[in-house]
DNA sequence: GTGGGCATGAGAACCATTCTCACACATCGG
DNA sequence: CCGATGTGTGAGAATGGTTCTCATGCCCAC
């Protein structure tokens, strides 16, 4: 049963968490963990179950309106990206992101791997640091 | 009491379980997770408790002779490296990895952190892909 | 409006990593 | 060589992020 479509369709459903989750990522300018995100819904009212709330980010993600970023100590934090390719750079203090998209890196990754033999190739690339406004109030 | 030198030597102990995690990892090509280690240890014969093979790896990336990566599922992996700043190329297959030093990514890095006045810039950069020998036996 | 089935959520389960603490032993002054 | 000293070890408990379970809820196509 069901439709016999080429690639079936999971049928995303309009949910008063999702709609949360994603509404919360929006207004945030930085990268945020599940955690973080779970007892902000709370604090704000629109309250989530911790796994919804790891459900959602994972659909979105999947959907590809999400970026991922592993910290040092491997907690998943999540952030509301645009859909094309790019990387990040981001501010060690405040959290704030840029989004970086650049060619050069892009050529640099294909040829290192092209060198060497490999194929079906990926990568990932950030940048931390300190931004001007949190140097600035740094003391 | 004891020498009044500018950075405290941690006067790191030689033991039987140190030196084994050590001499495991040199021979080895691509990261391999605490888990893995402890369990090759133990096929060995030179067993060793998992919590000392954490706290050996923690002291070897302290003294800068290993390489965390932290994978997709937030897992930790190491790997004996050369002291020299470095990237990687990592086959997805086998693990087999590639060191890359190369200094347009460096400075692109520096250029884009400079661009958005970002300062105490640092930089993460892995390139993930199929490596020529897994390729042909892929089939 | 109704029914089927995905979504939800509280809590248990999982699993990598860290902590605890009693005991072992590498190191070193004597 | 020997014994004191304090770091290193290890089994198991604790931690904490993430996932799983399953009974119940409710979105949405029909
Ligand atoms: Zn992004
Ligand atoms: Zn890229
Ligand atoms: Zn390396
Ligand atoms: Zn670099």
């Amino acid at each position: 049963m069901s439709s016999p479509e080429t690639t079936e369709a999971p049928a995303r459903r309009q949910t008063r968490q999702r709609t949360a989750v994603l509404a919360l990522l929006e207004q945030q300018d930085g990268f945020r963990s599940a955690q973080d995100l779970h007892a902000l819904l709370r604090d704000r009212g629109d309250a989530v179950g911790l796994a919804t709330v790891y459900r959602a980010l994972q659909a979105l993600v999947d959907d590809g309106l999400l970026d991922v970023l592993r910290g040092d100590d491997g907690e998943a934090s999540y952030r509301r990206c645009s859909p094309v390719h790019h990387h990040h750079l981001v501010c060690r203090s405040c959290g704030t992101t840029v989004e970086v998209a650049d060619a050069p890196v892009e050529r640099w990754a294909a040829r290192v791997a092209a060198e060497h033999g490999f194929t079906d190739v990926s990568h990932q690339v950030e940048v931390f640091g300190t931004c001007a406004a949190c140097h600035a109030a740094q003391r």
